[in-house]
DNA sequence: CTAGGGTTAG
């Protein structure tokens, strides 16, 4: 009986023989059987009289092991039921336990087989011991079970090196993986360099990676999703995209894994048009609508501004798992719906879902940016007394920023000093922040000394500290704390804003004059501040009166990057049409003001995407009411 | 029967 005649598996449950005759020992499974299905013939099995049976245990252990769920207990008692198990059967429960939660499991059954002769490795079984080593980073018991594969005689085998190169990636010994790959090139084939690849992407050197994926002789489609994946995770977006474009003009096909992280390389981006060109080519290729590639096209519409789309396509869904639920509560916070992405968490409780930690990260992000103090502390008390998860610097980034902001210094400091882990020195830069806005001068001056203290080149710290020295009119201070800013080496991240105008992708910095059209931008520039002192706008007198000592800066502030794309925007984006703009740092107040007025003057609808949240400009107002 | 890639926040 061969297993091609049938159609599927269920039919090969009906087509069993009761009892079953011994043609039905050469039977082999198909692969991708449900949990249900296996326990199904099982079953039959059982009734059949055939429990115990060597060939078919292996066959029923082979089948777990290639199925979707990780039953650890179920497929030890297949091989406890069993009295004369083969090796095939033991290799297969390996297989088993390397994927299940406790692959430690699998080495026990190892050192089980090395005490008993019957049962001696072959080279099926280091595979799968590596595997379960690499999930829980056991170099250690790794590296006894490679001098047991050299001393049998298997290191020359390729799949073996492979999954102990990839161990070796996997807990962090980038070197000795290294040298695995260069000591035998005979012993090489397509996985070897596809484990090299993502090993590299994984240690964040993505110059070898690139080298890599270059010297590849034959690539397949895990090579292209590896070096796509490798962009993406280190940050490399453009060439990511770049790297997708390559591909499919070589007439590839892509993975689900590669359209996901071009998703998200777009979202990252802020690339509407690029990213709905992605959704169509997901639609002509007839791509299946999986879970992942939904979630991914909700994150990338609502991180591109289109919040609406990313509800839409959420609420069709037949099927969502915890990454949509969390896409959707985090993009609804970044456009500031603190109370629908509030609802939005609630349902999923009553849907019985257990939150994450991620989860928390929206929930307490959308109530920082709205300000919601009470119910921020709610949430995140539930978080840790109900759910037990233990807060992260995310979590308490957002508790700071909430307590602080709405001027609950005190409150913020006491959270800070009762945290369980070393506080980030950015939360302190927070309330620092906060303590300028408030006026709390004596408090904000120990602490921005403090910081000084802890890290003397971080240029804003000065800048603070100058400014609440300025608010308290100690005049010699301010001149004092900005004269120590001289000399030092500023690790301000240079901040940009990027436009996407005709399937094309403009970035400026402050000061920009690059780009092709400079001429042009700085006259429409010239002609939007005319326009805006006309209607009554006023640049923040405080900051450029006590930027005295270079007048430059100045300047730079008036050309700051999004006012460049702004003005941009102006140009070539056709009247009546939204200008949208994404930029890595926070707006600043004096950029937030402008903007503002110019979506009055220039009746322009602007929305700008910034290091934390989207603000929705419109005849005048912005959609986070000033709160940011 | 074997090894390799995977979305989430600021």
């Amino acid at each position: 009986m061969s297993i091609g005649i049938l159609k599927s598996p269920i039919s090969l449950f009906k087509q069993f023989p009761t009892p079953i005759t011994s043609t039905l020992h050469y039977l082999s499974l198909p692969t991708n059987l449900s949990l249900h299905q296996i326990k199904q013939l099982h079953a039959r099995l059982i009734t059949a009289g055939y429990d115990g049976d060597s060939h078919f245990t292996g066959q029923l252990l082979a089948a777990l092991a290639q199925s979707q769920s990780t039953p650890f207990q179920y497929s030890l008692s297949i091989l406890n039921s069993t009295q004369n198990p083969s090796l095939f059967a033991v290799n297969n429960l390996i297989r088993c336990f390397a994927k299940s939660e406790s692959p430690h499991q699998a080495l026990s059954l190892y050192s089980f087989m090395r005490k008993n002769a019957h049962f001696q490795p072959n080279n099926y079984t280091f595979p799968f011991l590596f595997q379960a080593c690499s999930k829980f980073m056991g170099i250690i018991e790794g590296t006894q079970i490679q001098a047991h594969v050299i001393k049998l005689g298997f290191f020359v085998n390729v799949y073996i090196r492979n999954a102990l190169i990839h161990l070796y990636f996997t807990s962090h010994e980038t070197k000795h993986a290294k040298d695995l790959f260069d000591e035998s090139p005979a012993c090489r084939d397509l996985v070897t360099w596809n484990v090299m690849i993502a090993g590299y992407a994984k240690a964040g050197q993505i110059d070898n990676v690139e080298k890599m994926f270059d010297e590849t002789p034959e690539r397949d489609v895990i090579s292209w999703s590896s070096l796509i994946t490798g962009y993406v995770q280190n940050g490399y977006l453009e060439q990511a995209l770049d790297s997708f474009k390559r591909m499919m003009d070589l007439q590839l096909s892509p993975n689900e894994s590669i359209l996901v992280m071009v998703l998200s390389a777009c979202a990252q981006l802020g690339l509407i048009e690029k990213g709905r060109m992605i959704h169509s080519t997901i639609d002509s290729l007839n791509f299946p609508m999986t879970i992942h590639i939904q979630t991914g096209l909700i994150d990338m519409y609502a991180k591109c501004g289109y919040i609406e789309k990313a509800r839409n396509l959420f609420n069709k869904m037949p099927i969502k798992d915890l990454s949509s639920w969390n896409v959707m509560i985090c993009g609804l916070a970044i456009h500031g719906l603190a109370m629908e992405a509030i609802d939005l968490f609630e349902k999923f409780l009553t849907k019985g879902l257990t939150p994450v930690n991620v989860t928390f990260i929206g929930v307490l992000s959308a109530c920082s940016k709205a300000g919601l103090v009470d119910k921020g502390c709610h949430y995140f008390k539930l978080m840790m007394e109900k759910y037990n998860i233990v807060p992260e610097m995310e979590h308490y980034g957002c508790m700071v920023d909430l307590l602080s902001r709405k001027g609950l210094v005190l409150e913020a400091i006491e959270l800070v000093e009762k945290m369980s882990i070393p506080p980030d020195p950015v939360l302190w830069v927070t309330i620092l922040g906060a303590c300028r806005t408030h006026g709390l001068i004596k408090l904000g001056e120990e602490i921005g000394k403090k910081l000084i203290q802890l890290d003397p080149n971080h240029y804003g710290n000065y800048v603070q500290l100058s400014e609440i020295y300025a608010k308290s009119y100690k005049w010699e201070e301010v001149v004092r704390t900005r004269g120590m800013i001289n000399g030092r080496n500023s690790k301000k991240i240079p901040g940009w804003s990027l436009i996407e105008a005709h399937g094309k992708i403009h970035q400026f910095v402050a000061g920009d004059r690059e780009h092709d059209m400079s001429m042009e931008i700085y006259k429409m520039l010239d002609r939007i501040n005319t326009r805006v002192l006309e209607a009554g706008y006023l640049p923040n007198v405080v900051q450029v009166l006590h930027d005295l000592e270079e007048e430059e800066k100045i300047n730079v502030i008036k050309e700051h990057s999004e006012r460049l794309a702004i003005a941009f925007g102006l140009l070539v984006i056709g009247s009546g049409k939204c200008i949208r703009i994404v930029k890595n740092l926070r707006v600043c107040g004096d950029c937030h003001e402008i903007t503002k007025v110019i979506s009055k003057v220039f009746e322009r609808e602007i929305v700008v995407r910034d290091g934390s949240r989207f603000h929705h400009f419109k005849r005048g107002e912005c959609s986070c009411q000033d709160y940011w």
